[in-house]
DNA sequence: TGAAAGTATGGTCAAATGACCTTGTTTAGC
DNA sequence: GCTAAACAAGGTCATTTGACCATACTTTCA
């Protein structure tokens, strides 16, 4: 599990060896079952995460039980939620696998410290953050602009491979369409 | 137009004043008329924005003509376009001015040679795109899971000075609704 | 392997929404 | 201060969307 993610980090191109060492040695591995939480709404985010495999997802039910997913999380990529991490605040998302998921879980004082000791670490975590924010841009302009049919095209077209590893249930929730729209979409593509 | 933005920044209470001499001692002064671009759709962003009074929008008009806001920039905030600024890439939103605004501008090359020398520089940077990150999620579950009367109540409830300083059509461009719907609830509004 | 839960799809209907047009009012800027 | 442009609101109508329900299929896991 962690020579994935050293190989992860080694891929990034601007850290040493030693340096991977460091921030691996810090790293507590975990798994989560299918539909297993690693945040609860209310709970406060401890840790930063890195999932190595699987597939996780941030989420918000309504008061009237109504599921909205924020992002999807798969190997590779990291998540929390910012806003209960920085601040140690309540969090006003969920956190859950997919997937059985393998990730990897920072304690707070051992992430900053990382960040304090090895400054491309830094550097890398910025670029990361940065990256986040040009996709959230682009995500609030195609939902603020895209009709549901152009909405679910352009989610087939940036990550083609969650068709399968999602139910459309869960792509419904992320576009902020109903199910029953989305089946539409998808009957009406099977017309033509 | 500089001891307000130095005014700002003392308030961050973070900088000293010496570094807030020498920050200002970068920016250049600029006075936008209403509906002057700062940012055109395909030019690359040169600069970080400071609005030292009046409001800027950042926007993108579809092929059909639609426009659709991502921000508003009030004084005493900042704005750019991030992806076109950090890499330098051409623009995929404008952003113009709403009301006459004076605002500051800093060379991609100035500010990062400030941010460079200041650390506690820096670090607010950081803070300032950490609370856009919240501010936008937040802003993506009102997206994904409100009404449009849910959407204009929120709206009116976080930016309570923004109602008298745009034109409806412009809040119905940031809601993601049409003009007519947004005129219906104010309607129906009325009728209580 | 089998029962239970989860999932996709379809039907029907009412409600919400946007497109288009008109009108009366307000605002901006010379 | 005046004129042209921008603006808010209303009417009408077609379309889209979601809520609710039933059904058939698939997956999960005990």
């Amino acid at each position: 599990m962690l020579t994935e993610f050293e190989k992860y980090l080694a891929a990034q191109d601007c850290l040493t060896n030693e340096a991977i060492r460091r921030i691996s040695s810090l790293a507590i591995p975990r798994t989560l079952r299918r539909n297993e939480f690693i945040l609860r709404t209310g709970e406060i985010c401890r840790h930063k995460i890195f999932i190595v495999k699987g597939l996780l997802r941030t989420f918000n039910t309504t008061v009237e039980g109504n599921e909205h997913i924020l992002q999807f999380s798969p190997e590779l990529t990291w998540t929390l939620d910012v806003e209960s991490y920085d601040q140690q605040v309540p969090s006003r998302f969920s956190i859950d696998a997919i997937e059985t998921s393998n990730i990897l879980l920072w304690h707070r004082n051992d992430f900053n410290r990382l960040l304090a000791e090895i400054p491309a670490f830094k550097q890398l975590a910025d670029q990361i953050i940065v990256r986040n924010v040009y996709r959230s841009r682009q995500r609030m302009l195609t939902i603020l602009s895209a009709t549901p049919e152009e909405k679910y095209a352009d989610f087939i077209q940036s990550h083609p491979n969650f068709r399968s590893r999602l139910p459309l249930r869960m792509i419904a929730a992320y576009l902020g369409i109903s199910l029953k729209t989305l089946t539409r979409i998808r009957h009406a593509q099977l017309q033509r």
